[in-house]
DNA sequence: CACAATTAAATTGTGCACAACTAAATGGGG
DNA sequence: CCCCATTTAGTTGTGCACAATTTAATTGTG
């Protein structure tokens, strides 16, 4: 490799490497997932309806549009996933009257509550990455720009 | 926050950056999964199935086990996606003569040609990623430290 | 040798992600 | 005012991840 990020590697070399990488950001993400799994067992959720909660408690009752907006994710993941968590007794889902095309997604009394409990869970799932805050942040926000610059890619589609 | 990363910010703060380490993690591993989605189509391949294929052609012919440890899959997963590649006639699956609990995976000449066209596949991700090799590497450690701490402990499990 | 413990795959069941499609409501242009 | 394109949820089908269980082969130990 050179300074310019040009390749100057076999092909065959990219190969590996692209195995490496890829393969490393799938493999934190099911670690990450398997650490949220233990912790979040006491709470009774997965870690994307974790996700969605979080959503929920930091902005409010929601549409199911908006909530995918936030999280990047449609109809298709969100309906029968909502649909657990209003038979878990956490959200309400309620029709709008001013559109009826939207659904208001509502916490309940319970699924307010649980926040208290889910206040520990960033503490431990923080030490158990052992990074400081600002290594996560720093980490972070690497991940965004990738998450941009991937996005956009994936748009202009699969041009060689 | 302070220099030394103890938390000094209130739980409700870290709540917040709870949502964004994580949901940008899954973001990311989504990201990413789109990308290679739209550029292995030519290939026939998923993401899964392509990194069982990058395993086996850097290591050759392999039983189901290890080419679990290799990627961290167990064999409820690997099982499926193994009997996919083979009615797509990339691999095949031969119980082992000497230890019959023992399945080997063999590349047939298709998937072993299948290379070839893969050669293609790492420039293409990285152009998508904007990111250079010296990023990207670095990035790679960064998840990989993350991915053995997180492992770690979700072994020593669930102590608050 | 016999038998219990271990190991390797496969199977079953749950949940998530996403593409493709459907159904119903909305809203703008002729 | 009516029709049609758009918007919003939901449904269906495929594939992956993982826990729990099952089956069969192997290994170790008395």
């Amino acid at each position: 490799m050179n300074r310019t990020g040009t390749p100057t590697a076999p092909q065959e070399e990219w190969l590996r490497l692209d195995r490496q990488i890829c393969f490393s950001l799938h493999a934190a993400a099911r670690a990450f997932n398997g650490v949220y799994r233990v912790i979040l067992k006491d709470l009774g959720l997965t870690y994307p309806q974790y996700l969605v909660m979080l959503v929920l408690w930091e902005h409010g009752d929601l549409p199911v549009k908006k909530l995918g907006e936030h999280l990047r994710l449609d109809s298709g993941t969100l309906s029968p996933l909502l649909k657990r968590l209003e038979s878990a007794g956490l959200v309400r889902r309620e029709r709008s009257a001013r559109d009826e095309r939207s659904v208001q997604v509502r916490l309940t009394e319970e699924g307010s509550a649980l926040r208290e409990r889910a206040l520990q869970v960033p503490r431990r799932i923080a030490a158990a990455t052992g990074f400081d805050i600002e290594e996560i942040s720093a980490l972070r926000s690497r991940l965004d720009e990738l998450t941009i610059a991937l996005d956009e890619a994936a748009l202009s589609a699969a041009a060689p």
